[in-house]
DNA sequence: GATGAATGAGCGTTCATTCAT
DNA sequence: CATGAATGAACGCTCATTCAT
């Protein structure tokens, strides 16, 4: 009965949501990112979200929870810009340059996330549960495209797609992250990048 | 009559030879390559080695010192495998093949050690001069490794040397810590990476 | 009915008195007293506390900025003993009599604190700023004091007044500490010691 | 019978005696006095000596035993500046001046000796045992020299010998330790301390 | 006598986490 | 829901001392 109402009426700050979570979030993604998961310590996070130390634990049950969620949403995110800039029907050269348009744009809008979120991942398995990496991820996710590219005969067939697929993502990871660090042109590492990767994989 | 050949002879170690450093720098490896700098403590490595913790401090000034020799160690091995296996007058497809065969020779008889020495360097800067990364350090001699191909027209001329190497030097890093992790065929992975490198970069 | 009131009545302390520093200020002094500042851990004075040794950085960044605000607090507590006994024309004997009286009731009621702060002082400089000693500090106070009665006629005027500034103090210091030391007899050592001091001084 | 002989013959460097512990107390003064006590270590100590760590413990059982080793040392080489200049029937001043002179000249040729002497055995006990301070110990020798002042009428005899004895070494150490910390002129020191002790004790 | 590699108890300090308010 | 004072295991490192050579 009242709910329809309370929805309609809803206008004012929606029932002062937990916005302490966006808070922590926020400010999780800006310190791993500047100083890196062991430098950054909760009480940290939780003050340059404008909180209470004791916060954080109100939605974490601790530091690594926090820190896989910050790599599970930058993994989200970049999976959104590679969706949103898929098209049907191109061909391998149009494929390859929009999915380094996609992440090299991903990159430059959030300086920083790609690099930290895979990076430190390696260093926190508390006893060897280490959540599946990022890398072996969307390795395993450049093999399917690859798999995909040979069946409808846009990519050379004589590969092992599973091989080549985390050929092709470090060839990705190690340019976006070298050439973020010493400032290069992103035109120049997409156009460079795409070429070496359609000749590579080109029938 | 044996006193004069005795000093030619002298087998007795002059002198407690130093094996300390030795056991230390094996101890450290093993640990570093097992669980990484942060989770490694200098008390683990000495003890690992057989020795008092004071011990390593006798070696090393600091922990981050004896990481870096083990990083540095790392590097020169593998940059005698290369150079053991370089011969002149090869073509682009010989040359790719025979570097990546000493890679992954070396990744296989030093198991982890690569991975190790490369994942966590970039932790470790805190304030330092954080000796030029072994990724940067690779993706710049594969750079002028490629330059070189270019320069007697065995590779292609249209790359920015630069993103390319790092493009090279990725893909081989992650087919390489990949093909470790999930226990696939080394002939597989080198096969595959070499036709992949021959037809991105072949003229 | 209770409710202004009880706005007013407020007893309940207004979020957990950070009554800690004051234990720890109080713990600190009593082992620096009893065993100096080298033999004194941190954990110690938070043990003697009844506090985890964590909540000693929670006030203090180190241990030696823990003992120079003990110093400090030796200091202040002394000064407000002198001014509250301070009274204006008095004669060179009544003046020195009160100072010493002073003094000496100050190390009778907090015993040992003036020594320790004093002698561990010159200890600890290490590398930074070493507030200006205490003993240097109060010498420069005696030496004014003697300008000031030197300039109205109550104190011989052929002195240099920072040398004998010292002088004072450094009397003063000595008999106190080897007073307390050897249970002298207050009475007895303040007496001694204003004749002492008024003949060395008086025109 | 070759007792006599040897003893003439001994020109030569005499029997090669272990001069060792001479170059380690020469090394542990310069350490104690230009470091402090908890400064130097036993190792710093044989290094400075030019000799290994071990035999550093072939002379002294422990560190503290070193330490008390050069407070004895400092305290003897005093005496006999003072003994050496000590003349029978002089005025209070003139023995007063002579004592001053003595110590002055020992401190400016030895300088922080007897600074470094005093100034860290408060620190030493290890439990407790804390060989009498060399500070005590000079209080008592200037009472009792106070106390032959007054038996044959040269000093004043209203005061109580063991406060005033302390009151006296006060003044001349604190001047002392001041006045080489700050520079100051050593004769400037001498008079004003010579004034300052010949007033108080005058009879 | 002389050595210095080796030792390990112990130091000052940090930080992920808890819990009374 | 929010807080931040409190915690203590654990860290990197030092140094007085021993002992095989």
């Amino acid at each position: 009965m009242s709910s329809p109402i309370k929805a309609l009426d809803d206008v004012r700050p929606p029932r002062r949501k937990p916005e302490s979570l966006g808070k922590i979030k926020r400010a999780a993604r800006k310190l791993f990112v500047e100083r890196g998961y062991h430098a950054t310590r909760p009480q940290d996070i939780a003050r340059e979200a404008g909180l209470g130390h004791g916060t954080f634990y109100l939605h974490y049950p601790d530091k690594r929870a926090c820190f896989l969620a910050f790599v599970d949403d930058a993994r989200e995110e970049l999976d959104e810009y590679l969706i949103a800039r898929r098209k049907p029907g191109q061909t391998l050269e149009q494929m390859i340059a929009m999915a380094l348009y996609a992440i090299f744009e991903y990159s430059e809008s959030h300086p920083g996330v790609l690099n930290a979120a895979m990076t430190d991942e390696a260093i926190i398995d508390a006893e060897g549960v280490a959540a599946k990496p990022l890398l072996q991820r969307w390795g395993a996710d450049w093999a399917k495209t690859l798999q995909e590219l040979v069946a409808d005969g846009r990519a050379d067939s004589g590969y092992d797609a599973e091989v080549v697929g985390q050929a092709i993502l470090g060839a990705i990871h190690q340019t976006a992250s070298e050439g973020a660090r010493s400032g290069r042109n992103r035109e120049d590492v997409v156009k460079n990048l795409t070429r070496f990767l359609v000749r590579a994989l080109a029938p």
